[in-house]
DNA sequence: CCTCCTGCCTAGAGCCTCTAGGCTAGAGCC
DNA sequence: GGCTCTAGCCTAGAGGCTCTAGGCAGGAGG
């Protein structure tokens, strides 16, 4: 009987289709071990734990999702980025709800920090921004305000949050729309 | 050796209880048998599954949420009303964190829709907006775009995404800053 | 050719959900 | 007071999951 060949990318690339496939929480080692025609237990020498699978899968997603998010931007300014980067996020979580929802776990910071990945979307986002003239603090206060929305907006989606008749597509816009007004007409203390 | 007195809605209380303990996820049937003094197979008689009493649990916590919310709001009008209820929220969500995580999961829409809180909800925040002198569809582009940026900003704190320097309690106040701009000059379909 | 290490294995503990079936105390009826 | 019915608990057991400990074999490198 001859090696399986896992291998830690292998071992995420499959969590990450089945994350899609029946929900991230769903993801289990046994399961994996099965698609791979191993036994459960070989997994752990590829993977500290369930835990550190999860984190993987989720600096893998986020990589993967801030990736067509810069090439959507790319080229753009102002609320064209803006539409943009909204456009391809709400994209990605729906492409990949199982991915999506992998980027959301709680990490260790320090691990998160150093990530590649984290640096360009702070990156890409707070320059996205400079275009409407913001400083300190209110630059990181708009980047808080815009992935609160984004990211508010697909998970109340995926939980099947809006029950109204009206289209969640004519809504997103819309909220995109609100988010450009909001930015510049950004409150500035009066004094 | 007496009844134990279990009941659902004592079950409903203490997975509330632990939920905000440990987190919505961990809240296991064995473990509130262990704390009624009870074996696990004795609560299915008291409810279907574990979903059940998830659910259960979500109609419970969205429930108390909304008293607090219209405690909050009840009096107050335009922008006043929109920064109670968003203080009321963002309280909730950060006293009861796993009972917030309950309101958030995916649930039968036909138990949603009849559910009284789910109504009072609908109301409240239909007729706060009211003072945005907006109409259909806007009014329900604009509830959702509260809904989202209120969820967004209270689930990226609890899995720690703010990791900037900056007050989360000021970017907070901020963000509803924003979300009244944003009301107050709504984007209209020119033509 | 030999050694080592990698990649798999078995065995087993512990926790969880959920089903099937049974016993019993107390409530309601005659 | 006796009778029945049922709610609320029980034991037994299947099956899925994570994770540890320890073992074996085949291919790569000295």
């Amino acid at each position: 009987m001859g090696r399986a060949g896992v291998s830690v990318e292998r071992l995420v690339a499959a969590a990450a289709e089945m994350a899609d496939e029946v929900g991230f929480e769903n993801v289990t080692l046994s399961a994996l071990a099965r698609g791979f025609g191993v036994k459960d237990a070989s997994l752990y020498s590829h993977v500290r734990n369930l835990k550190e699978l999860r984190t993987r899968l989720a600096l893998f997603a986020g990589g993967e999702m801030i990736d067509r998010i810069a090439a959507a931007v790319a080229g753009r300014a102002g609320k064209d980025a803006l539409a943009a980067f909204a456009g391809a996020y709400r994209e990605y979580a729906h492409r990949h709800p199982g991915r999506y929802a992998a980027t959301q776990i709680r990490i260790d910071q320090t691990l998160v920090a150093d990530s590649p990945a984290m640096r360009r979307t702070a990156g890409i986002t707070y320059s996205m921004l400079r275009a409407y003239g913001l400083d300190e603090p209110d630059l990181t206060d708009a980047v808080r305000l815009l992935r609160s929305t984004f990211h508010g907006y697909c998970a109340l989606e995926a939980t099947g949050g809006f029950a109204a008749p009206r289209d969640v597509d004519a809504s997103w816009d819309k909220a995109v729309d609100a988010l450009h007004t909001a930015l510049t007409h950004w409150p500035r203390e009066e004094r």
